[in-house]
DNA sequence: CTGAGATCCTGGGGGC
DNA sequence: TGCCCCCAGGATCTCA
C-alpha cells in the first residue's frame, strides 16, 4: 500500500523522469479512475499540457501543469506510476495512459481499479480536511499531544485518520508504534507524556528510514522507475506474527483494530 | 463528534 | 495436488 514514503519516492522519480514533457494524448480505458473531469474531456483538457512539476501531499501524488492545473493521483492500495520508455510494453492492468511527445508514457496501473486521478483547476482546493505534513513544522509535540488528549479512540486509529496527519498507512503505524513501544489498541487519552513524545518522535524517524529506503515493497508497490523499495526488509512488526521481536523475543502477534490488521509486540508495547 | 459498517475489486491464501 | 471460496485494505459515505 502506497503510504508516504511510497509516494515520496514515486513523485522524486517522476520529477526526474517526466519534469519538462509534453502530454500528447492521454488513454482512459477505465473512466472510473479518471474521476475528474468525468468523461472525455478528461484526456482533452490534459492533451498539450506540459508537466511542469511532481511532489507529494500525504498519500497523494500531485503532478503540477504549466497552466496552473493539477493532476491529482490516489494510489490506493495496488495503484502504481510507472513511466515506460518508448517500445516497451505497457506495465500491467494500465488503465490510463499518458503519452508524452517523446514517446515515453506514465503508466497509472491498478489491477483492483480502486485509484483515481482528478484535474484540478487553478486556486481549486482539493486538499480540504486532509491533514498536517508529519515531517512539517506543524507537526509539533504540542500539536500531536492536543490531538490525542481526551480521545479513547485506540491511537493507532488516530494515527491513520488522514484528516489528522496525513500519510501514515497501516505499515507505519505498526512500525512507529513498535519503535515507541506503545500498545496499538491504547485508548489515546491514557498515553503519558513521555510516550508521546516518543511516539511523535518514532513517527517522524520511522518515516525518514523508509524514505531514505525508498519505501516498502511487500505486493504491489514499485517506484516510477519500476524497482522494489527496501524498508520491507527492516521491517519490525508489520507482517511478521509469528516471528521473533527484534528487541525481546517475543512472538509478534496479529490482532485487528478497527478493522485492520495490526502487529505487534505483547511484551515491548504497552 | 465518534464509531461501526458497507462499498469497491481481485490475487492469493486457506481450507477441504 | 487441485479447486473453490473468502477476504484484506484506503478512502468515502451512510447511519446510529
Amino acid at each position: 500500500m502506497p503510504e508516504l514514503p511510497e509516494v515520496e519516492t514515486i513523485a522524486r522519480g517522476l520529477t526526474k523522469a517526466i519534469v519538462g514533457k509534453t502530454i500528447e494524448r492521454v488513454d482512459v480505458r477505465l473512466a472510473k479512475m479518471a474521476l475528474a473531469p468525468a468523461g472525455v474531456s478528461f484526456a482533452h483538457a490534459l492533451a498539450g499540457e506540459r508537466i511542469a512539476g511532481v511532489m507529494r501531499r500525504g498519500k497523494y501524488a500531485v503532478i503540477g501543469l504549466r497552466s496552473g492545473r493539477r493532476l491529482v493521483t490516489s494510489l490506493r492500495m495496488t495503484g502504481r506510476l510507472v513511466v515506460q520508455r518508448p517500445g516497451e510494453p505497457d506495465f500491467p492492468a494500465t488503465h490510463i495512459a499518458l503519452q508524452f511527445t517523446d514517446r515515453t508514457r506514465l503508466n497509472f496501473a491498478d489491477v483492483r481499479t480502486f485509484g483515481r486521478m482528478r484535474l484540478v483547476e487553478p486556486g481549486e482546493e482539493w486538499e480540504l480536511g486532509l491533514g498536517i505534513e508529519p515531517f512539517s513544522s506543524d507537526f509539533t509535540q504540542e500539536w500531536f499531544l492536543s490531538m490525542l488528549s481526551g480521545r479513547t479512540t485506540p491511537v493507532k486509529a488516530l494515527l491513520l485518520d488522514q484528516r489528522r496527519i496525513a500519510g501514515i498507512g497501516n505499515i507505519y503505524a505498526c512500525e512507529a508504534l513498535w519503535e515507541a513501544g506503545i500498545r496499538p489498541s491504547r485508548p489515546a487519552k491514557a498515553l503519558t507524556k513521555a510516550a508521546i513524545h516518543r511516539l511523535h518522535h518514532a513517527i517522524i524517524d520511522v518515516l525518514q528510514r523508509a524514505v531514505d529506503l525508498r519505501g516498502t515493497s511487500i505486493d504491489d508497490y514499485v517506484d516510477a522507475d519500476g524497482l522494489q523499495g527496501g524498508f520491507q526488509n527492516v521491517l519490525a512488526v508489520y507482517g511478521r506474527a509469528g516471528d521473533a521481536c527484534h528487541r525481546c523475543g517475543t512472538l509478534i502477534v496479529r490482532t485487528v483494530i478497527g478493522a485492520r490488521g495490526t502487529w505487534w509486540c505483547r511484551t515491548c508495547q504497552r
